[in-house]
RNA sequence: CGGGGAGUGGCGCAGCCUGGUAGCGCACCACGUUUGGGACGUGGGGGUCGCAGGUUCGAAUCCUGUCUCCCCGACCA
């Protein structure tokens, strides 16, 4: 029979399928993921959630260097002065933007920002960097936090201090600057479904929806479970525009000063918000074995036995070196520990007690499917292996299948108000082209275009909003 | 910013209407029995009830003010 604990823990651990609004918060604070601060919006993420953004950023960071970029670091305050250079980016981040006014108890003559992100610090460097077309392009990235006010958060998904990695390029002409958008969009998306297991559809921002003071934006767009999209990295063409504003020019071959042209791209922790919601279950979290803080917990079962303890301490040191290894010697029940380490996602989970001792085996359990296998102990780090593999495979397929079941096509405005109600998810639709249209759309139903995929194939339509005429269809959905 | 709700051991809550200085579950500690899907028994430790003021012999409880948080809406890269 279920014990009160048991009871309590499945009443206290609301399932995901009946709230996963509700799962999503208990879930982090359960798993140990994450606290918020006194003040409201500010989040600290504890050992285990840190540990998996930093599994994040080591996986990406790899990827990074392949394209070419180095990491470096800049200020994380600037002059009123430098945010207000670009107008329509201090005009977008404006309602964001922390400041501070005093220094050692003085009022300050002019305030600093705190940066909402750091294009005007980093082009104000530029400016003094970049003199001669053999020094483009200018190629980093920078792994920090960054500051926005905001009036509703989320653990990982809106928080007023978030950590990010933004990187900042400057090249000699449009063409290569159009190809540094791409290819880190396409850096992202390899990233994201590769390494996240989470699904995503690459496309361009209309123009309401693109960053302040960019020419162009790029996204990747994942779908959530309930249905809502989830914006989950950022490219930026900026054209030269931010030149022009911050003065960055050089010499080029021809004898010519000219502006160079920039772009800047953007992936935070939110993309492990995404990751907690698409992969997780009823009883948990399941993290992408790429990923994973803990790949393989080993739980011993009878660990006061000594031949079991000294069993378990064989097979820890021997997976260690190929896999992020941890063994829970506490002192709960097995029960217990079972669906703690189910809890956090752990992929897989060796167990290991007399019985197995006795036999020079264990059992191996994996996380999705509960799937047991005993094994003989010789091996085993090989089973684990594809167990892990496999995993990570099964992560993305489910997750590509689930998104795919909940897009759908609209040809009216009706179809997609329905859509959003019935089924809600990422509806394909015409849309013209104008603000108007994309306006009414996010008035009347609370979608907005997340993208204008890449991929779309040409399709003559109308739009259904005001019936002119549209050449292929775009992403609506309503988003975090 | 508008509407609603809530602040009581670490967490979740009851008590408030009908004032008499605090209780339950989980968690925690000790001992014993247990251990292959969140074990059980016994014994313990921990709060003065968001904050300030008022009424009263006496306030978690009544009154006034204030702060904070949550939900919905608005806003939001």
């Amino acid at each position: 029979m279920a014990s009160t604990a048991q009871q309590g823990f499945v009443a206290e651990l609301t399932r995901k399928s009946v709230d996963l609004s509700r799962w999503y918060t208990e879930v982090v604070q359960k798993a140990e993921l994450a606290d918020y601060w006194q003040i409201h919006g500010f989040q600290i993420v504890r050992p285990y959630g840190y540990a998996l953004w930093e599994n994040m950023q080591a996986r990406l960071d790899r990827r990074f260097k392949r394209t070419g970029h180095k990491n470096a670091y800049f200020p994380l305050l600037m002059p009123e002065a430098l945010l207000s250079k670009e107008a329509e980016h201090v005009e977008g981040f404006a309602p964001e933007v922390f400041w501070v006014t005093r220094a050692g108890g003085e009022e300050l003559s002019e305030r600093l920002a705190i940066r909402p992100t750091s294009e005007a610090i980093i082009m104000t460097m530029y400016a003094k960097w970049i003199d001669s077309w053999r020094d483009l392009p200018v190629l980093i990235n920078q792994w920090n936090s960054v500051l926005r006010n905001e009036k509703t958060t989320r653990f990982f998904l809106r928080t007023a201090e978030f950590l990010w990695q933004e990187g900042h390029t400057a090249h000699r002409d449009e063409v290569e600057a159009r190809e540094e958008t791409m290819r880190m969009l396409e850096v992202y998306r390899a990233f994201v479904e590769e390494d996240l297991a989470i699904p995503v559809i690459a496309g361009r921002k209309s123009d309401a929806e693109k960053f302040a003071g960019a020419q162009e934006t790029y996204t990747i767009e994942a779908l959530m479970p309930d249905g809502q999209a989830l914006q989950s990295g950022t490219s930026h063409f900026f054209g030269d525009n931010f030149a022009r504003a911050f003065n960055i020019t050089f010499q080029d071959q021809d004898g010519q000063r000219k502006h160079v042209h920039t772009t800047s791209w953007g992936l935070s922790w939110r993309t492990l918000g995404a990751l907690i919601m698409v992969h997780g279950d009823d009883s948990g979290l399941i993290m992408p074995p790429r990923v994973a803080p803990t790949q393989v917990v080993v739980v011993p079962i009878r660990a006061d036995d000594p031949t079991v303890k000294e069993a378990a301490d064989r097979l820890v040191a021997s997976l260690d070196e190929r896999f992020r290894v941890e063994a829970d010697f506490s002192d709960h029940s097995p029960g217990w520990k079972f669906n703690e380490w189910e809890m956090r996602g752990v992929p897989v989970r060796v167990e290991i007690g007399p019985r197995d001792v006795k036999n020079n085996q264990c059992v191996l359990v994996r996380r999705d499917n509960r799937e047991r296998q005993t094994l003989p102990l010789d091996g085993v780090a090989d089973a684990i292996q594809s167990t892990l593999d496999a995993l990570q495979a099964a992560l993305f397929e489910r997750a590509r299948q689930d998104r795919d079941a909940r897009t759908t096509h609209a040809d009216s405005f009706d179809e997609l108000a329905g859509a959003l109600k019935e089924r809600p998810g990422f509806i394909r639709a015409h849309w013209c082209g104008s603000p108007t249209c994309e306006a009414r759309v996010k008035a009347d139903t609370g979608a907005t275009i997340r993208c204008i995929p890449l991929d779309a194939p040409a399709e003559d339509g109308r739009c259904i909003v005001d019936g002119r005429p549209s050449r292929k269809r775009v992403l609506f959905a309503r988003a975090y």
